[in-house]
DNA sequence: ATTATTCTGGAACGTGCGCTACAGAATAAT
DNA sequence: ATTATTCTGTAGCGCACGTTCCAGAATAAT
């Protein structure tokens, strides 16, 4: 009854996450995201609403696809501790290959447009926890199968892994070396071999 | 021979890092700026030349008084582990009482503006580097002290404290808890007890 | 007192921003 | 074929941006 949308929503989701990972919310023009994505800003505010409407979408979309995705892929082939380091692994390796230094969109947002838009920043806020989450979960269940030392608090550690992950990421999004990225997470892993 | 400012450019200087602390550099306007400073635009660009000098002087200034002024009063009051310790300790305190939740100067314009301005991003990357040569410095000086255990190697320690420095000030932006703030940084202080 | 120089407040410039209006094209049902 | 509805390209809205201009105020040297 009506005509049809001449664009994939998602495929063109996919190029605004793109677009806002690599400049940021800010820096991310509507006609710069519009040009990005292929379509003209009438098809723009008619299929997304706002460039803020959109830019939680691509928050959404980034979580599910990168985030979320990861976690349940390598949760989903490694045991509890292995994952841990898979995880580390994998994001270490992402960094150093991408050539454009993008890091994470999470973090990258979580210190910018999160700090001035309150339910943006809880919902950054909760997709970073859900990275915690994951690091606890498998320490608990690491401790569980005695893979890691039994003196060891998931509590506290998940927390550090988490930060340990943010501080890759944003050196990551320096220029960093992979030297430098595998230093700051080694002793992190370090934690969970067993005592020799 | 000339009119005299009347504003002290310095206590001026303050106010601009203030403002790009809280808000960076994008959402910092020059009449945000401006207003902020308490002078007008004509003095706003006779005495800082545009908006991206005065953001370069703000880092620096940023740089000197808060990095370079901690680690030299830390350095002198304390013995090199303890200043290690004691350096976590003041950003974890200073993180957690500051009611704007703006983390660090340094770290927010790594993932922002610095990705956008190659010379910027050299120099707040030289400035992180100067927090890792801090720890390197101090945990070869307790090395050589027997005060840390003898395995642990100070150029790998110390990228992964600049990591552990780096993480807790994302998640204090994003208005993270004292206990998680403690909980990233305890770890990575338990490497530096002797073994019992 | 005059002069040369610099600083200051305010108005305004051009540009790019997020967003909207509108006319026409495309579609599904009648 | 007509109609109702939705999508699309383009032009342009009002606004805030970084920056400049300018007339006048303030100062130090003459």
């Amino acid at each position: 009854m009506a005509r049809l949308k001449a664009f994939d929503e998602d495929q063109a989701l996919d190029s605004a996450v793109d677009c806002f990972w690599a400049r940021g919310y800010e820096a991310s023009s509507v006609r710069d995201l519009a040009e990005a994505m292929g379509i003209g800003s009438a098809s723009f505010y008619n299929a997304y609403g706002d460039k803020r409407e959109l830019f939680r979408r691509s928050l959404e979309r980034y979580a599910n696809r990168s985030m979320r995705e990861r976690i349940a892929r390598i949760e989903a082939r490694h045991a509890p501790k292995q994952a841990i380091e898979a995880f580390l692994a994998e994001i270490i390796e992402r960094s150093v290959k991408d050539p454009d230094c993008k890091g994470c969109l999470l973090v990258n947002s979580a210190l910018d447009v999160a700090t001035r838009d309150a339910e943006l920043g809880r919902l950054v806020a909760g997709y970073l926890d859900e990275i915690r989450a994951f690091f606890r979960r498998n320490l608990e269940a690491a401790a569980r199968q005695a893979q890691v030392p039994a003196d060891i608090d998931p509590a506290t550690i998940s927390a550090h892994l988490l930060g340990v992950v943010l501080g890759i990421r944003v050196l990551a999004r320096t220029g960093a070396k992979r030297r430098v990225l595998d230093s700051v997470a080694q002793p992190a892993l370090a934690l969970l071999e067993m005592a020799p």
